[in-house]
RNA sequence: GUGGCCUUAGCUCAAUCGGUAGAGCAUCGGAUUGUGGCUCCGAAGGUUGCGGGUUCAAGCCCCGUAGGCCACCCCA
């Protein structure tokens, strides 16, 4: 094995079994969008990467530290272009260059596909990963953000994670942050003396990061903090109040936490997680998602306010390894073509394709192994039939064998295909 | 980006005091010539992540480096 040649760093492959665990994930996503009046689209992997830079935030930590960062290998555009950390920031690329303003809004967008930042990895959190995100931009709400919430739970739901936890809160927007965080700062300067270096250090930077600290010695001093939710101004008030009526006339549950805050500039107003309930770590984070009202605006559109979220699907499909589900088998033929005369391989491919020719999944034994070989082969794939090629060929027929329970009995060849799309049907 | 732990066959792991690398599973072949999951026999598979150093001798000790993981940071 060439230990040189190996995936880079934060990369894995996604062998057959992860791979079909990915897609059902994207069928279940892609089928709850279409329910929901969600158009698929694709953007670009990269982008210019002013348009990170701009929309996310410079001040980021996926723009700062994260952001990976391509340069092209024959400079006479001298772009800066960077490998996509987020899908909103492209779609909403999108929704400006192609006119979508003209179309009914609000628009539903939504699409899936890997994403990159320049982390150091750790289990769950890799440099590529993968999302579904699902964009309505062009309503103000707060009807809109509840149906958002609800489809991203119902995909846990329809996913089979049952015990994830949906986390909401608002954080405003530029007519009362500002004052907030002012008053936020006030509080935590009167308490200087007890915050750690860390938290002192954070509190020039991102004031809002001192709220989910993790640290033990700021328990108390949180208790104390100004809650941006005692300091919205009315519009963002009544919206959140809104955005909780209509949550609640679906049944949907939820936990208010006022300390949550979203890692880009861009977002405004609702803000939501989704956590698996219970599981210790710091990668249980499974989606989370928001309200960008300016970041259209912001990226040279006229005003035009938008929601979203973006799920992650390594997550899921580790926390679905995790709660012991396991993963359905798949890829298994129906049947498997196998032979008394080893050499034979023309007769067994021949009769295969002509199964195959009638859709039936078909696995054909090419090795030269003897019978019981091949027969041995054929019941560890899973496969549900044997089809035994032998001399009952001189009078046109074969053995169809239950390989499940042994049972076995001569077939007319020609009367094969429709006898096992019957078989398998049942 | 910071600190720590780990790395031996495809996978999961052994290897005493530093003494020249093994097992199970998986793979392939065989058990007298048309019938499977079991059993038995055998084969193949390793520059012990990589590069240096110490030593008569290194999987084991030291340094560096890469990767994984954990805690931060942050997020999905």
């Amino acid at each position: 094995m060439p230990p040189s040649l190996r995936a880079p760093r934060g990369t894995r492959d996604l062998l057959p079994d992860e791979r079909a665990a990915f897609a059902r994930l994207e069928r279940t996503a892609l089928e709850l969008a279409a329910r929901y009046g969600y158009r698929v689209m694709e953007t670009p992997l990269f982008e210019q990467a002013a348009l990170f830079e701009r929309g996310i935030g410079a001040v980021t930590d996926v723009v700062e530290k994260e952001l990976f960062r391509v340069l092209p290998s024959r400079g006479e555009e001298r772009e800066a272009w960077a490998l996509r950390p987020e899908a909103t920031a492209g779609v909403c690329r999108a929704y400006i260059e192609h006119g979508m303003q003209t179309l009914p809004q609000p628009v539903r967008l939504s699409l899936t596909g890997p994403m990159f930042r320049y982390d150091r990895p750790q289990a769950g959190r890799y440099r590529q990963f993968w999302q579904w995100d699902v964009e309505a931009i062009g309503d103000a709400g707060p009807a809109i953000d509840a149906e958002l919430v609800e489809l991203g739970a119902r995909f846990y739901r329809d996913a089979g994670l049952t015990d994830v936890e949906i986390v909401l809160n608002s954080i405003g927007d530029p007519a009362c942050r500002p004052a907030y965080l002012a008053r936020l700062v006030a509080h935590y300067r009167a308490h200087l003396v007890r915050l750690p270096e860390l938290e002192r250090r954070r509190l020039e930077t991102n004031p809002l990061r001192l709220l989910d600290s993790r640290d033990p010695a700021m328990t108390e001093v949180n208790e104390g903090a100004p809650r941006i939710t005692d300091h919205l101004c009315a519009a963002c008030g009544e919206h959140f109040a809104g955005v909780r009526a209509h949550l609640d006339a679906m049944g949907v549950a939820y936990r208010l936490e006022p300390g949550l805050v979203r890692g880009l500039d861009y977002y405004t107003r609702t803000a939501f997680e989704f956590y698996r309930r219970g599981a210790e770590g710091q990668q249980q984070a499974l989606g989370g998602g928001g309200r960008y009202d300016g970041l259209v605006e912001l990226l040279g559109g006229k005003p035009t306010p938008g929601i979203g979220f973006a799920l992650g699907l390594d997550r899921v499909v580790l926390a679905l390894d995790a709660t012991g589900g396991g993963r359905p088998a798949e890829g298994a033929p129906v049947a498997v073509v196998v032979g008394a005369d080893p050499a034979d391989t023309v007769g067994r491919l021949r009769v295969a394709t002509g199964l195959r020719d009638a859709g039936l999944p078909v696995r054909a034994d090419l090795s030269v192994r003897k019978l019981g070989r091949q027969l041995e082969a054929a019941v560890r794939e899973g496969a549900q039939f044997a089809v035994i090629l032998g001399d009952e060929l001189a009078t046109g027929d074969v053995q169809l064998r239950d390989l499940d329970g042994g049972s076995q009995k001569p077939v007319p060849l020609v009367d094969l295909p429709a006898l096992l799309r019957r078989k398998v049907r049942s």
